[in-house]
DNA sequence: CGGCTTAGTTTCATAGAGGAAACCGGTTTC
DNA sequence: GAAACCGGTTTCCTCTATGAAACTAAGCCG
């Protein structure tokens, strides 16, 4: 028999895994999941509310960032007629869907605070 | 006044994301959420099992994500007096406690997916 | 005019994430 | 004794993700 390592008993689950690494990468990055977080609790919020809101952020990554959501139609992009020109950033009705993961990981976020607080 | 910037009409729900903070300091890297799914769909699992079954890792990077994923206690890591030793590695109860997130994970992955078909 | 706002872009620099390959010690098998 | 398997570690190297700071363009304020 050519086959030396043992058959694999692993059953086939691949397709959970493919679907894992596709949101990654789609999510990838120090701050994306943080910048969709905002938008799910703030809904339309200006460039500069991000820039202020989340803690430690540069203006390029902000903007980088928000380039890629917008590519993956996670994001719209909206400029605003005023005075100072403003442009507002909310979820599409997509990137909305990601509520349930985002929710997901902040809920677990209190979750292990928790299980550290008892230890 | 001293404040120029015009008062902040924003609410502050800062506990939900310094929660999702929190969770993904945890999570970074490249291969620690697929790592966790392979835990979660296929119990336990030895070294060479996620070696060969993830796709891309490198020996290195699988023992350095492991060994995070252990000092943060999702992880526990079980070496077997066999014949040439083998180590199991599993989800601790707390690691169990990930499946929510990895589940919306793999979810929207599949809900992604969907939505770029029917484009 | 000088200065402040918004929303970026550009430049320069660096830490560290990640990868390829060799090596290791113990054990079994041929 | 040579080779293979297991579970790593070590070394070396590269690339890219991230960051700080300066700069731009357009508009408004006084």
């Amino acid at each position: 028999m050519n086959t030396k390592k043992q058959a694999p008993e692993i059953p086939d689950c691949k397709e959970q895994l493919i679907a894992i690494k596709d949101t990654m990468i789609l999510l990838s990055g120090k701050w994306k999941i943080q910048i969709i977080g905002w938008l799910l609790l703030y809904g339309k919020v200006r460039f500069m509310d991000l820039l202020r809101g989340i803690d430690g952020i540069a203006a390029k990554m902000l903007s980088k960032e928000l380039q890629e959501l917008e590519q993956n139609q996670i994001v719209v992009r909206t400029v605003m007629p005023t005075k100072p020109i403003t442009v507002e950033y909310e979820l599409t009705e997509h990137g909305k869907t990601l509520s349930g993961v985002i929710e997901a990981i902040s809920a677990w976020g209190v979750t292990h605070r928790k299980f550290l607080f008892k230890k």
